[in-house]
DNA sequence: CCAAAATCGCACTGATTCAGTGCTGTTTAG
DNA sequence: CTAAACAGCACTGAATCAGTGCGATTTTGG
């Protein structure tokens, strides 16, 4: 649906949050959503997830919480992405093909394969132009930095 | 889910498929799905909503089918997921500030609110630089007019 | 005029995915 | 030892999607 879903979105909301703390600084589940009005359970286990996909750190115990596994400026968007909600795809094309063995048996390849491919990249690209750091100082930095466009 | 569903995806294809056509060319629905592994009805449906977008024109009769309503190089990708499924937001950050008003009453506005309005923005433009034309001719142009990245 | 081919329009069903929650266990500070 | 917080698993209801059914209308060609 090219849509993000409510996970990463929750996801970055998270670690913005993170990101505006001090290095190193633990924030707990509960502190994120008094802070938005995002439902805690899921929030919890959408950072549980991060927390595996390496991206924060876990403190448990009483004055647990999580915390950015590394800088802000070095956790891209797309990596959020990816862990919540795998690669993106863009097409299932690629599932035609397999359907009918290694090459489309019909008539032709399906047509749209490599332009699509080709756009998934740059898709890929572009999310991961954008750091964390981008998402937690507001104006939006990226534009300036593809001013080119 | 940061996909395109499966009517884009056919859409592309068939759009494609009558790109390859001389100007004008009318093309019916079973000639083209008996070029590519898709579902006739579905396709069939797909093209109407397609001809409702005023992107192709319908020609009706025993003979019928349809064409292209106009060049192939102005017929953007982004036209097309728009037609078949609105205009992409990535998120409803949006709809997490309209639930308490007109500003997220509860502490910050969403910390993600304008950033990600910039990855929207990008992701449009990165989908309407690429039209039918690029997408007819299979060696992926896009990668070229965008080599500075 | 008639039969075949094609679009048109609406609505339905099953499958998949997602959002959100329940419950229980484990860890740690005070 | 109690409270706060994370860990893990699994479940339910809702939304969206893929694909199809059915009948009507239009047009070509015999």
């Amino acid at each position: 649906m090219l849509q993000l879903t409510k996970r990463t979105e929750y996801g970055l909301i998270a670690l913005t949050h993170l990101a505006a703390r001090a290095e190193g600084g633990v924030v707990s589940v509960r502190e994120i959503c008094e802070a938005y009005p995002v439902p805690k359970r899921l929030v919890a286990e959408v950072l549980k997830d991060l927390c595996h996909a390496r991206l924060v750190d876990s403190h448990r115990g009483a004055t647990g919480g999580y915390s950015l596994a590394r800088a802000a400026e070095t956790i891209r968007v797309g990596e959020v992405v990816a862990a919540l909600e795998g690669h993106p795809s863009l097409t299932s094309c690629a599932s035609l093909g397999l359907a009918a063995g290694s090459t489309c048996g019909v008539e032709h390849v399906c047509p749209i394969r490599s332009p699509i491919e080709t756009l998934r990249h740059e898709l890929w690209r572009l999310l991961n132009r954008t750091t964390l750091r981008d998402l937690a100082q507001h104006p939006a930095p990226l534009a300036a930095r593809t001013a080119a466009l």
